[in-house]
DNA sequence: TTATTAAAAGACAAAAAGGTCTTTTGGTAA
DNA sequence: TTACCAAAAGACCTTTTTGTCTTTTAATAA
C-alpha cells in the first residue's frame, strides 16, 4: 500500500501525538524502539517532516518531537503526498498516462471506485484521529503497545 | 497501484491476447511500441513470464508470443503475485507485521474492506477478460489503440 | 559557563527497481 | 544447408528506495 518511509512516518507521528497527550515529547530512539523502525532512518524522516512543517521539535535535555496544539489536525493524505508525491492514488492502474473515464483502460470500471475509497479514507483520517483510536484502546500501534 | 514491471506485463499480455484473437503472434518490438514500454525491458519481462508458464513463445521468422488456447484463462492475481510476490494486498496498511482483525491498526477498519475489493478485482479479472473488453471497443490499451 | 543532551545536517552505502545491451540459441524459409 | 530472424540468456548499468553514520547546532541544567 504505502512505502516504508510513509509507514514509518505514519506510525511515528501517531506515536508522537499519543505521547503528547500525556505531556511527553518522545525522542528518536524511543520512537524507533516503540514503532519498530530503524533509529537513524526515523530520525531522518522526522527531520524532513519537521522541515516540511508537519510537527515541531526541541533540541537538548527534555527535547523531542511534538505537535503544535494550535495547528489544525494533519490529514494523512498530506503526509503521504509530501513523502510519495502526488502520483499516489490518482493515476491509472494500467499505467496509462492519465486516467480518463472517457477513454478508460479495461480495469477502470472496477478500479476507479476503489481508488475513490482510498482517497476518501486518507482525506478523512488524520494523524490525530488515528492516535485517538489507539488512545481509546480500540486499535494498536504495534503488537506490544496497547 | 502496481509497479512498472507489473503494468508493462499487464498491458503486454493483454495486447498479445488481443493479437492472438486475430491469429497473429506479436514480437517484442511491436509489443513495446504498442503498449509504450521500453523494448529491451518488455523483452526481459516476457521472457520471465514464458519461463513461469504464463504464455508461450516461438523463435525465428513468424515467431513471437502467444497464449496456449488449451490452457485456462490467467487471473491477473497470478501475474501480480509472480512479479511482486505475495505481499501485495495482504499486509497491514500501517506496516504491522501482520494484519490481524483481533489486533487491528487504526487504519484497519476502513482499509480492510478496500483491500478485499482489490483482491476481488484481481481474482476475477483475467488477461483474457481484459483483452475481451478492449476487443469489444469498450476499453483502451493506450491513447492511440482502439 | 560548562557539561550534557538531543535534534539537524549531510555524506555515505546497501539493496531493490528499472532499464540497456551483447551474445547465444533455436526456429523459419529460400 | 544456408541465410536470416526473433526469442533466451545473462551481463551490465542507472535510479530510487532504504538505511547508516559522523559532525554540527541548539537547548537545558548544574
Ligand atoms: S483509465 Fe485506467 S484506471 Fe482509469
Ligand atoms: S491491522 Fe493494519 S490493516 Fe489490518
Amino acid at each position: 500500500m504505502f512505502n516504508k518511509e510513509t509507514e514509518y512516518a505514519l506510525r511515528g507521528l501517531v506515536y508522537i501525538d499519543l505521547q503528547n497527550m500525556g505531556g511527553r515529547r518522545p525522542g528518536t530512539l524511543e520512537i524507533a524502539r516503540e514503532i519498530e523502525a530503524p533509529p537513524f532512518y526515523i530520525a531522518k524522516i522526522l527531520q524532513r517532516l519537521v522541515r516540511a512543517g508537519f510537527l515541531r521539535s526541541l533540541k537538548g535535555k527534555g527535547g523531542g518531537f511534538f505537535f503544535d496544539p494550535d495547528k489544525p489536525d494533519v490529514p494523512i493524505i498530506n503526509l503521504i503526498s509530501s513523502i510519495e508525491g502526488d502520483r499516489s492514488f490518482s493515476g491509472c492502474s494500467f499505467g496509462l498516462k492519465q486516467c480518463d473515464s472517457d477513454n478508460p483502460c479495461p480495469l477502470h470500471g472496477k478500479y476507479a471506485p476503489i481508488r475513490e475509497a482510498i482517497n476518501k479514507l486518507i482525506t478523512e483520517e488524520t494523524v490525530q484521529s488515528l492516535a485517538e483510536k489507539v488512545y481509546k484502546n480500540e486499535f494498536h500501534l504495534n503488537e506490544f503497545l496497547k
